[in-house]
DNA sequence: GGGCAATACG
DNA sequence: CGTA
DNA sequence: GCCC
């Protein structure tokens, strides 16, 4: 276990130094181990108030940059079969190549292809969705400029109607559906909506669909669940719309030698936070406090989760999520919950369809013949061992 | 054509 | 079922 | 929307 903890990442931000502090003035949970994935460690210092994001509307908010809009060399589409780039791993199954958070190449055509991909998914076309997914990922671990639709195609993930818009991208320079989605009121809005916490696509939907416009007419007319008002009021602190590219979600994966010493343990850490002023009061009265008492319980074992927003003595809000597991579930809840969301997704895939191997962020299982059998996995380097696949540090999993 | 990760919680 |  |  110790080892784990020191090959994760861990953020210096003033709050964990100050769970350092209260973890080290703690006796009674002297062997808590926190995990981190690699977050930036950026912020936000508002100069909107809240309430003047709260009433922003689609052409209030800030344009709908691309990511990136580089001057792109036109490139030649006629010259044909270009032979894919040598070196590139050219597999549907992402887990298995470095993927860089921002890639150096074609990062136009990705930022676009990733405004239709938003788009199939707030539409609930979740399968077209994922197929850009797929083909986002494997451009962005591509290691130099596509020169035209046909080598593009021979990348796996890529195929006939992706090929088509990026060949138009090639000689025009955008894609113009992608492009108008910069100026669609209905694109944004829905967009805005779906990243308020407790936000899916269905509920963005039913409020455009109700005539809602900004999250201020919501807050002022729809009968809403307690942790959906919490996530509306919060939205301002966590914005991030401007400048900041980079959330600030922290994981903590919380373990114990004696789990005996669990029972009830997020429950005393969250009274001592509260107590030192670190969360936010208005959570607890609302629907958190459910999920709390039930934790309480001495619920033999397996996962005990629960989302929290934090408050350090930056004054800055983040939201945390404490994540209790079994010792022998360690290794797999570190790679679960380090993410990317498509790596995981991936290296499932792979597991199960290459392997035999289930995953999850419990346990690893071989299925043999009917049967299945526990693995325990000790570490994510472990885990990499035991499927079989390179291992590839959190930084290169942004599939 | 079937499948696309997997699971907990309200 | 919707969300994380 | 794409792969097998």
């Amino acid at each position: 276990m110790d080892d784990i903890a020191k090959s994760v990442p861990v953020i210096d931000i003033q709050w964990i130094r100050d769970w350092k502090k209260l973890r080290s003035s703690d006796s009674d949970h002297d062997d808590f181990v926190p995990s981190l994935p690699p977050v930036m460690a950026t912020s936000a210092i508002s100069s909107s108030s809240g309430a003047e994001i709260l009433n922003r509307r689609f052409k209030d908010l800030p344009p709908e940059e691309l990511q990136f809009d580089d001057e792109i060399a036109r490139r030649r589409e006629a010259e044909a079969n270009v032979d894919i780039a040598p070196g590139f791993i050219n597999s549907k199954y992402e887990c298995l190549r470095p993927t860089p958070y921002e890639p150096k190449y074609n990062r136009k055509l990705v930022s676009l292809l990733l405004l239709l991909e938003r788009k199939r998914h707030l539409d609930n076309e979740p399968k077209r969705s994922l197929s850009y997914r797929h083909a986002i990922s494997a451009i962005k671990a591509y290691p130099r400029e596509i020169q035209s639709s046909k080598e593009a195609e021979k990348i796996i993930g890529v195929g006939k109607k992706m090929a088509e818009k990026i060949k138009v991208f090639l000689h025009t320079g955008t894609i113009e559906e992608a492009d108008k989605l910069r100026y669609d009121e209905q694109f944004r809005t829905l967009s805005l909506f779906s990243k308020v916490f407790g936000v899916g696509v269905t509920t963005a939907r039913l409020w455009w669909d109700m005539g809602y416009r900004t999250l201020q007419e919501v807050l002022a007319s729809a009968k809403l669940t307690a942790a959906v008002q919490l996530g509306i009021e919060l939205f301002p602190d966590f914005d991030q719309s401007r400048g900041k590219t980079k959330n600030g979600d922290v994981d903590l994966i919380i373990s114990s030698k004696r789990p005996d010493n669990m029972k009830g343990f997020l429950n005393k850490l969250t009274r001592r936070l509260i107590e030192k002023n670190y969360l936010k009061h208005k959570l607890w009265n609302s629907t958190e406090i459910k999920k709390i008492s039930h934790l309480e319980r001495p619920s033999a074992g397996a996962r005990q989760v629960f989302d929290s927003f934090e408050k350090p003595s930056t004054g800055i809000r983040r939201q945390v999520d404490l994540i209790c597991v079994q010792p022998d579930e360690l290794g797999t809840a570190i790679l679960g919950w380090t993410g990317s969301k498509q790596f995981e997704r991936s290296i499932r895939d792979y597991a199960k369809k290459e392997k035999n191997l289930l995953l999850n962020s419990q346990a690893m299982h071989l299925e043999q013949n009917g049967k299945r059998k526990k693995y325990v996995v000790h570490s994510e380097k472990d885990a990499f061992d035991m499927i079989g696949i390179p291992y590839l540090e959190p930084e290169l999993r942004n599939c």
